[in-house]
Parts: structure tokens; C-alpha cells; sequence
DNA sequence: TAGATTGTTAATCGATTAACAATC
DNA sequence: TAGATTGTTAATCGATTAACAATC
């Protein structure tokens, strides 16, 4: 089956493809209508979103229309219908429960950040090699020693599997995951993982990320330069002479 | 000047304009030659990383000239020239200061990120509201009240801001950082900024990733039911069940 | 009714991929 | 020389933007 066509899900529902860059934006038009909610108003329109996150309303209204959600010509969307049927698209009203590895940092930030459990992500337990860390717990979360994920990620029909181990070790949890039949590795290690596949990875990259930020920051210095204040004047020349 | 020409940097050097997708490859090309360095080879071709990477060598070879770099027919490239060029053009040799504000969790992990260094930015100082961390250290570096960021950032000449506040915080952040002649933020928190023209926002939404995340497991598991194990095929049908 | 807003088709733009000549 | 690989131009693909009719 062409994954362009119109899926048809068990109970006859059609499935819609949406692209990767309106999938992002999706979230976004929900936390605007969440503001938007709190002044009263009962509808919107994509002239409001798109004036609220800088986007092309048009581009506001095929993102809606990608997802099957139907507006009113001359009303625009009821707020709350829309913020229902994103929510439901979205998944935010069912649980898909994930295990971390890598219990740093980075990871625990992650165990202690209750907002993913309003979009439908759940960390159940992390997981670790280092013994001083493994039977803590972490923002109440146990942390298990690794080389229990596999099993425990098939008895447990987990999905979804986070990674904020080091580099070098992100490859060989990856295997664990895929071998525990964990379907998604969301990866903020900076390495490509090489995975079945059926196994999808999605990377957050942060040194990938940087890297866009300084060039853009860079790129932005040398056309503009500053025209408001001394200090900045100061600053902007400071950059250019590295 | 058209953002669409190339250039003219003060010492004459033409500074090419790449695109976003383009730039963040770069950090994934370095890092594969760092990698294929330890064999002892001393040239690499497109073919080799896009191999590695899974990506169109023809892309590779776009995405280098695009910053400039040439290569030689039949040989390909010199592998430690090329990490050179490319850690030159990424500007990892300098070092840009920055300032973070929100030292919770997300702001702890971040600035206990060393590997952030190797690629130009050095966190100096990190800043927050709350009275019970402010005069401490995170990770060796201190928190300063917020009230101060502005005029140091002045003083200090800093470009870079990282917001890890929460949403309803983050505006105010941005503001005081603008204040401060502060050019480009790295924004962690899920909330699109409103910022003067001349500072760039580079937003690193976990929420809308994650958006993207489930919803292309989700996809998968529709399109290509799991034909490998039991188990396996269990936790698909549970996921679909939901 | 008039006018704002959706729905929908067409045009544009940019990035990726393909094709092929140049070259070491 | 022969063949692999770059350099470069053209074709394709997909996403964004523009245009305009339908409609409440």
C-alpha cells in the first residue's frame, strides 16, 4: 500500500498523512487555543492563529484540513470542537507508556518533565549500566539496571524508547530496544542509529540544532548590523573579530 | 542586500549562505570522519558517508559545496582537511559565550553538558527567579538573580541566551534577553517568542516533537503490522486497541 | 445583502534526486 | 587507459503561498 493513499483503520476511520513540518505546527495552534480559551471567545479563525504564531493563515487552514478538521465559512472553527478534535488527533487522550536509558542528566530532566503526560507520553522506569544509579529512583521513577529492558519491554508491550546515553553507547541500546520490540527510539544521543526497519528513530539532535543556531545567529551579524545602541554596537563588532 | 547572494564578509572572505536542512548535516558529516579518522584512512568520498548515514551522496556532496568545500574527482576528500573546513566553517573554533536562564532541570542538564564546548558555546552563567537557587552553583557555574541578566549580557557582550523557564515565564525571559542586546535564543520552552526583528529565536519544542514522534509510530504500526515475534505482535494489537 | 472566512485548485519556491560531463 | 568520483546542470518532488470561488 502506497503510505500517500488514504489509510483505512480497523474500525473504518480513514487515517490521514500529514506531513512532518504541519505535524509540528499542530501543537502549537492547540496552546494557542488554550490562551485563547481563557479570553472567552467560542471561535477561531486561521487569520487569528496564523497572527499569533507568525504563519500564513492558509497554511494554518491545510494543516486543519490535512487532519480531516472542518471549519465554518465566515465563522472559522469552534474553539472547543478544535481543540478536541487536535487533542484526538494527536493521541493527548490515550497513554503510550515509554522507558528512558541513560539516567544522567539529561535523562533524569526528562523522568522529572510531567508535561509529556499530557501529550500522551508516559516515562514508566528508566534504565541504567552504572550500579550507583540503578535501584534509585528519579522523580520516583526506578531506575533498573539495563540488561532488564528487553524482556521487560516485551511483557510490558512498551513502544516507545528514549535514549540519552552517551554517544557511544546509544547504538547498543538501540539494539536492546529493537530486540525488547520498542517500534519508536526517540534518540537525543548525537549519533544516527542504525535500527531495523520497523523501528522508527526520531533524533534530537542538539549539537545538530547548535550548529543552525550559530550559523543563523553569524549569518544574521553580518547582514544587519545593529543600529540601536552602543553596547550592542560593541557586542556585534566583539563577534565579528573572532 | 538579498540573504539570497552570497556575502561579502569585512576581510573580503565570501560567506555562503546554506540552508537550515543542509546545516544541520554538517555536524553528522564531522562526526563520521571523527569516526572513520580511527581507521587511519585519509580521504572519504560522498559515497562513503552517505553510506553511513543514509543519505543521497549526491546530497553529501551538495551540502559541501555549499559551504565551499571542493573536493577531487576520482579521490574524493582529504579526510582531515575536510573536518578543518568543516569545523572552520561551523564556526567550532571560537567560542560564543551565553547566558541561560531557568535552572531547573532542563537548565541543570544543559549546563552540565560539556560537549557543548567542543562545538563553540560555553554557558557562563546561568540565571533564575527562585531565591533558593540563586547564589548557588549548578555543575561550577553560577546562578545570578534574573533582575541582572540584562545589564550583564550588556557588559559582557553575550549574543547567545537559552531559555529553560516554563511557558508562562518565557516571553518575560525573551524580553529581558532582547533588552540585553542579546541576538539569537535557543528556546527550550513550549511557547513561540515575539521578538524585535533583529534576535532570532531557534525553537527546540519537545512537545511538537514528540507530536511528531508518536504520530509517525502510530502511522507505522498501521501500515506495516509487525510480522517478526509474538510478543511483539501483542504489544501492536494493544497499541491499536487504545 | 455584504463581507469575512473556508475550501480548493493553481503557482511558486526550495530542497532533493537524477543525469552526465569533466577529471584525476 | 579505465573507472571512480567530483562538479554542475536539469528533473522531480513536496511544501508553502497565492488566487478565487463557495458559503454562511
Amino acid at each position: 500500500m502506497n503510505i500517500k493513499t488514504q489509510l483505512q483503520r480497523p474500525d473504518g476511520t480513514r487515517l490521514k498523512i500529514v506531513s512532518e513540518p504541519a505535524l509540528k505546527r499542530l501543537p502549537l495552534y492547540h496552546r494557542f487555543l488554550m490562551e485563547r480559551q481563557a479570553t472567552g471567545r467560542e471561535t477561531v479563525s486561521c487569520t487569528d492563529i496564523g497572527l499569533d504564531l507568525d504563519l500564513d493563515p492558509t497554511q494554518v487552514r491545510k494543516d486543519l484540513e490535512s487532519v480531516g478538521i472542518v471549519g465554518r465559512p465566515r465563522i472559522g472553527y469552534t474553539l472547543a470542537t478544535l481543540m478536541d478534535q487536535l487533542e484526538q488527533f494527536l493521541g493527548w487522550n490515550n497513554v503510550n507508556e515509554a522507558f528512558l536509558v541513560g539516567a544522567g542528566n539529561l535523562g533524569a530532566a526528562l523522568l522529572g518533565y510531567r508535561k509529556f503526560e499530557e501529550c500522551g507520553l508516559k516515562i514508566v522506569t528508566a534504565f541504567d549500566l552504572d550500579p550507583s544509579k540503578t535501584g534509585t529512583r528519579i522523580h520516583g521513577k526506578h531506575v533498573l539496571p539495563l540488561e532488564k529492558l528487553s524482556d521487560l519491554a516485551q511483557r510490558m508491550h512498551i513502544l516507545i524508547g528514549i535514549i540519552t546515553v552517551p554517544a557511544t553507547e546509544a547504538q547498543a541500546v538501540a539494539d536492546l530496544m529493537a530486540e525488547g520490540g520498542i517500534r519508536a527510539i526517540w534518540n537525543f544521543a548525537p549519533v544516527r542509529l542504525h535500527t531495523p526497519e520497523h523501528v522508527i528513530v526520531h533524533n534530537e539532535d542538539l549539537h545538530c540544532s547548535l550548529a543552525a543556531l550559530s550559523q543563523k545567529l553569524f549569518a544574521t551579524l553580518q547582514v544587519k548590523p545593529q543600529k540601536t545602541g552602543l553596547a550592542s554596537k560593541a557586542a556585534a563588532a566583539a563577534a565579528l573579530s573572532n
